[in-house]
DNA sequence: GCTAAAAATGACAACCTTGTCATTGACTTT
DNA sequence: AAAGTCAATGACAAGGTTGTCATTTTTAGC
């Protein structure tokens, strides 16, 4: 390996203007700087964490909080984090965060202690607390929240737009020639929920059909037993629904079941979609048409942000609030309505 | 944040000397030892990691490499893991590992590199790879393997008894009285589908009934479709079995949706039971009986015997083969037969 | 062509820990 | 009592980076 010092020589500059330029500061000629990175290159280098956290106090670690690491959720979105990380030559540090311990803060002060980390994502429920994001902001820790209920002053964001997702999710439906569609909504203390089912009604309001009433929108709060309840009151009911938007690919698994208990076959008796596209949703049979997070682009974004933040650009840029693209997979769990 | 200096200070001998009963050194008369450890506690002290790799080059971080973090099977890992190591004072750096990459040694060099890690917890399916441990050997590098197929000489590893296991999960089947008990069976390439097998077999003929045929045990081959088609197959043919016993749940979960098809009832119709307690086996309904891998304690225990490689101990520890007990989670989804 | 200001660069300390080697003091052996 | 042994301890350097401040070089202004 090797080091600052072997730049510094092959370049024929001293150590300082090589950190300049590894970090890109001010005051370093052109011709220098491209002396530098050459030199650079031909060796190899890379500048070792450990002696610039030591110096610093400041690790490149991005760190990353778990509450509940079972959800499928998250562990898409880890993946798309380590991806992300890696390819900014960075790297991910994971935590535990059991929010009813009352003690979160001794946890998360144990965390950055440990780790050092300076660079913080923070990912539902937590990105919600705004006493987490003040003791953040006290420890000068640059953070970004990932899908937050609602966005805070000050401080960057990325997430998808659930509403409009929902919206051409129903679309999709309508555009098939079904009529009468039911949903499972999702847990109504989740903002999520809330945005899913605006853009389901939105969706047949636009239409001209009627608005939907009690019969075809049904909490199933993100519960596989009440979604399959949901489910079966649905499409057991006198004026059954001829397809269902279930607010969670869970649900919509539910769904399944409950068709399938009930003697009628998915897509041909009842169209089935969900949301999220967590790994069942491909392997289900029949495969389940959903909308597909953008969870690389968000990690992706997320890092950029961080990277931002803490570049030595003496003014710190503004907020960002991004709203990254979705995507609607269609697969095999829907099609025409009967008659 | 107080240094070494600090507690030097505080307990009134060197530097060196506090380092040396930081470290578990010998040469440290006991009262001394007495000495520094109160000066610790009282100035709350904690070593800078950055100082420790710097000098030494190694970090307290452990590493832990993901080659399809989307299973169920990682997620519950990645949980247990970050809980060990908080307990343990170090924390988990994840990184992944794309297989088919090719490119499988640069992935890893990259990893190290910038993680500096010095202990490394290897899972499925990496944990097969000999080149890849030969690699880490090279490099100094401590590690164990998380559930491998086969234990290789002179490293650790961690796993359970998948034989014993599902040997038990059908006896409990057994113990309710039923005799014709079908099988679900996962990969063959994958050596936890043969023991599951193996075990599902024996606990079978132990009870003096005829070893199962092809009628009884199907290939899914952990995948949902295939299992579907598996248990539509045994509970449709003229002799269905009372009970099925899926070698994963997701298989299990097919099974239910292979019931419901079919118009049977679980657990009065057939009793379902599965292996591996993903976080559906409880939500899903009935919940299912299934076998949870005790994740936690192999967590800890693959922690315990990184820090008894790596501590100051002239002598390497012997490489251990821990099997860790499982639990039988008994839920809702089995019952007596019929008749 | 000279001075003043600004830009570019460098010398050196500091960050906190551990390894090397030297020193001290107590105890054993002759 | 002197010499030798061993346990306990300490002084100091090194590890790779960045911050501070001083120095050199370039540019601008006359």
């Amino acid at each position: 390996m090797s080091t600052i010092i072997d730049v510094a020589k092959k370049a024929g500059v001293s150590i300082k203007t090589v950190s300049r330029v590894m970090n890109n500061q001010t005051n370093v000629k052109e011709s220098t700087r491209k002396r530098v990175h050459l030199a650079m290159e031909q060796l190899d280098y890379s500048p070792s964490d450990a002696a610039r956290q030591l110096r610093t106090g400041k690790s490149l670690a991005i760190g990353m909080l778990y509450s509940d690491p079972s959800s499928g959720y998250q562990s898409r979105l880890n993946h798309a984090m380590m991806q992300a990380c890696s390819d900014a030559g960075r790297y991910l540090v994971v935590g535990l965060f059991e929010e009813h311990g009352g003690s979160w803060q001794q946890q998360l002060e144990a965390f950055i202690e440990r780790t050092k980390v300076n660079n913080i994502i923070l990912v539902p429920p937590m990105c919600d607390s705004s006493i987490l994001q003040e003791y953040l902001f006290k420890r000068g820790i640059q953070f970004v929240l990932m899908s937050p209920s609602h966005t805070a002053p000050k401080v960057s964001s990325v997430s998808m737009d659930d509403q409009l997702a929902a919206r051409e999710m129903t679309q999709h439906l309508l555009d098939l020639g079904h009529k009468r569609i039911g949903h499972i909504a999702g847990d109504p203390a989740h903002i999520a929920s809330f945005l899913r089912r605006r853009g389901y009604e939105e969706a047949i309001v636009s239409k001209g059909l009627p608005r939907p009433d009690e019969s075809l929108v049904i909490d199933g709060q993100f519960d596989f037993r009440r979604a399959l309840a949901a489910a079966e009151a649905m499409l057991s009911s006198e004026n059954p629904p001829t397809a269902i938007f279930a607010a969670s690919d869970d649900m919509a698994a539910a769904a399944y079941m409950a068709a399938g208990r009930l003697g009628l076959s998915v897509p041909d008796d009842v169209s089935i979609v969900g949301f999220d596209n967590i790994s069942i949703a491909g392997t289900i049979w029949p495969s389940l048409t959903t909308v597909a997070q953008p969870f690389d682009d968000m990690a992706a974004e997320c890092i950029r942000i961080l990277r931002n933040a803490s570049s030595d650009d003496s003014a710190k840029p503004a907020p960002e609030l991004v709203v990254v693209p979705h995507k609607i997979v269609v697969r095999s769990s829907c099609t025409a309505p009967a008659n």
